[in-house]
DNA sequence: ATCCGAATGTGATCTACATCACGTAAGCAA
DNA sequence: TTGCTTACGTGATGTAGATCACATTCGGAT
């Protein structure tokens, strides 16, 4: 677990083995169950989480009910709902667990205490959210640009373990799209 | 114009007159008139730009000639091919001039070199790449969830001075909506 | 003023996808 | 086993928005 997070670190950043464990520190271990919620909308966020195993879903549940997802994430991924963990405002989205589920926790006064006390701490969030700013924008044009076929490949390109880890209609809710048309489109 | 970065940086962070003029004396100011383009598909990427007077916006045009616009950057906002830029790959989107533009430009090679002499300046960065993709990550959300004239609407709201700026069909570009679609929208 | 191209409006038609309805199969607890 | 819930498949039908075609209006250049 430490490990895990060392090694994404250093792909990034160089720290001595004493800065990466006070770092560490910071992080608080926290296991749930498939189908246990992390965050949800109207809570108050105080911590990003890496995940170490297992995977989650951040969404977002409208007036009719029709749930979108934003994220699935993985292991070395990092989750939260950044808006209201930024901002200190209330969850707008919900964060819950597709699999049994390993985290590492962070607390947004700890991140900024660890940026403010270590500049490569910084550097290392600065480049993680560029990655996740750059990656949002292709996904925001693919949106744009592509049919829902397209999108599809797309993504199973690109993550194909979520082939075996997802039900289908939690794929559907990524791609913004009925699970019916997801079932016609890859039955064809 | 220095001023207006200035503004700009000190809202986020506290500089030294100093360590601000060195930080200023890294950007190059550039002209462009209505129409003229700074980033081509297929350029090398190496500099990101800050607004300081007009209008440009940031497009990808696909295989049948159709232009989506993934952002149109006003006074004070920041553009550039991110992905090229950070990737150090070739551009995969453009950016014109909407209007005539005055435009402060930032190399890859200065602002990284910039991050690591100044704490507070990656600092900056950090925190503007933080609000960059929050609001990503909104536009996708509002993308799946929201019909057109919704979008539209929010985004008049958002940004008001668009509605006489930009002509229509490029309100359209960046909806993801034909021209003719938006016309009815709000003839009705 | 005159010209020309860009921007906009509007009708007719087409299509990708949503929605509704109903079915089957698989997992899981009592 | 039974019963229940969740996942998934598939037909019929509805609809938002795309596409095509053509008219009109506006703004800049000469």
């Amino acid at each position: 677990m430490k490990q895990l997070l060392k090694d994404h670190i250093t792909k990034t950043v160089s720290l001595t083995d004493e800065e990466f464990d006070y770092f560490f520190s910071h992080f608080k271990p926290q296991s749930f169950k498939k189908g246990q919620t992390i965050i949800s909308v109207g809570d108050k966020v105080d911590c990003e989480y890496f995940v170490i195993s297992g995977c989650v879903k951040a969404f977002y549940i409208n007036d009719d009910i029709k749930m979108y997802i934003l994220q699935f994430a993985m292991p070395t991924w990092w989750t939260s709902d950044y808006a209201a963990l930024y901002n200190q405002t209330k969850a707008t989205i919900n964060i819950d667990c597709i699999s049994d589920v390993e985290l590492l926790c962070l607390s947004n006064a700890d991140r900024e205490k660890l940026c403010a006390e270590f500049h490569q701490i910084e550097h290392f969030f600065r480049w993680r959210t560029n990655k996740g700013y750059v990656a949002s924008q292709k996904r925001l044009l693919s949106f744009m640009n592509n049919n829902v076929k397209t999108r599809y490949e797309e993504l199973l390109a690109l993550y194909p373990q979520l082939y075996n880890l997802v039900p289908k209609h939690l794929i559907a809710a990524y791609l913004g799209v009925s699970r019916e048309t997801l079932s016609r489109l890859y039955n064809s």
